[in-house]
DNA sequence: TAATGCATGTAACGAGTTACATGATTTG
DNA sequence: CAAATCATGTAACTCGTTACATGCATTA
């Protein structure tokens, strides 16, 4: 059960209404935990039901009016609940591993234009990163808070520098 | 659409039973796919629908009993169409950065613990996966076939890897 | 005023998870 | 024969995805 979470903590960083929390979800936050907006609103209900947040008075409250959330008490107290509770580490299981062993008993055809694609993908979003990287994280900042964004950050620049490497070596191997 | 092709996968190795794939889906296969009886089942009813495997013939077809299943020319067909066809890369969404992000905004308390614990458990499939490489990949073992099961073994370990590194990485970050 | 963009939603479906149910076979 | 184990399933729920619907505001 992470969305709700996820949706707690941009709240906390900023109260927002639901199209600003899915643009920044499409930017910094979906980085790692993307939504659409489908998912954003029937979870903004969700969590105003359970009196975790609260939408802002507004004068217009009717459709096609933005509405801004801001999280209640109790929400904070879940969101750091939920944060130091144990939970099992996520198990592996991507698509594209099971392809190439799906590739080792029907045949390789075309498996490594795929392959090649996959490769560009994932240096461009290292790219990415490096340009965030660059951007948001100058050395004088240093806080808790900045070092914990900064090990986020670190952890997507790592898992796109593994893809890169294994995907070259893979490729190796398959042409030689 | 990954289960019903790991499905096929598994049966196009061997001919079994959905008790038999459920104990190969906890061992090899479910190191970068896992599934559970319930989804192996429903998935298999809905591929004999679809034509794409059988059940071999049985003298007793009742509840309880063994029934072994294989894949048909179709099945074959899908899968190798599957394995060759774009995919986009899966989107990084992994809750334990989530929380590191959510520690930012409500405080680290407890979340240290959590960090050793998961580096615990990583360093432990890293080495259930060196165990599997040893056993299963010996050096005169070369075919193309082999190249690729022993590179989707090496996604995992270089996969543990990262997260060893990185998690102790974050923690002495913490720590300082 | 027609079209475009902003903003909030609904509906339907597929996939994964958890809990439970049922029959057959082995073994103490 | 009772209990444990093997084997196959059902049911209910949550989460993520895709497609579509509705209302308001701006501007060409």
């Amino acid at each position: 059960m992470s969305l709700p979470h996820a949706i707690l903590t941009a709240l906390v960083e900023k109260p927002s209404s639901g199209l600003e929390l899915t643009r920044r979800f499409d930017k910094s936050i979906g980085y790692f935990w993307s939504a659409t907006h489908q998912q954003i609103y029937r979870e903004l209900g969700k969590l105003e039901r359970d009196g975790l947040i609260r939408a802002l008075p507004s004068p217009v409250p009717a459709r096609g009016q933005k509405k801004e959330y801001e999280v209640l008490p109790d929400g904070r107290a879940e969101l750091a609940r939920w944060t130091a509770a144990p939970q099992e580490p996520k198990t592996l299981r991507d698509p594209l591993l099971l392809r190439l062993r799906s590739a080792a008993v029907v045949g390789t055809d075309g498996v490594d234009t795929e392959l090649r694609r996959h490769l560009d993908l994932h240096r461009q979003q290292l790219e990415t990163y490096r340009d965030i990287e660059k951007r948001d994280f100058p050395p004088e900042r240093d806080a808790v808070p900045d070092r914990l964004r900064r090990a986020v950050l670190q952890a997507g620049i790592d898992l796109e520098t593994f893809w890169v490497e294994w995907l070259e070596r893979t490729l190796s191997e398959l042409d030689r």
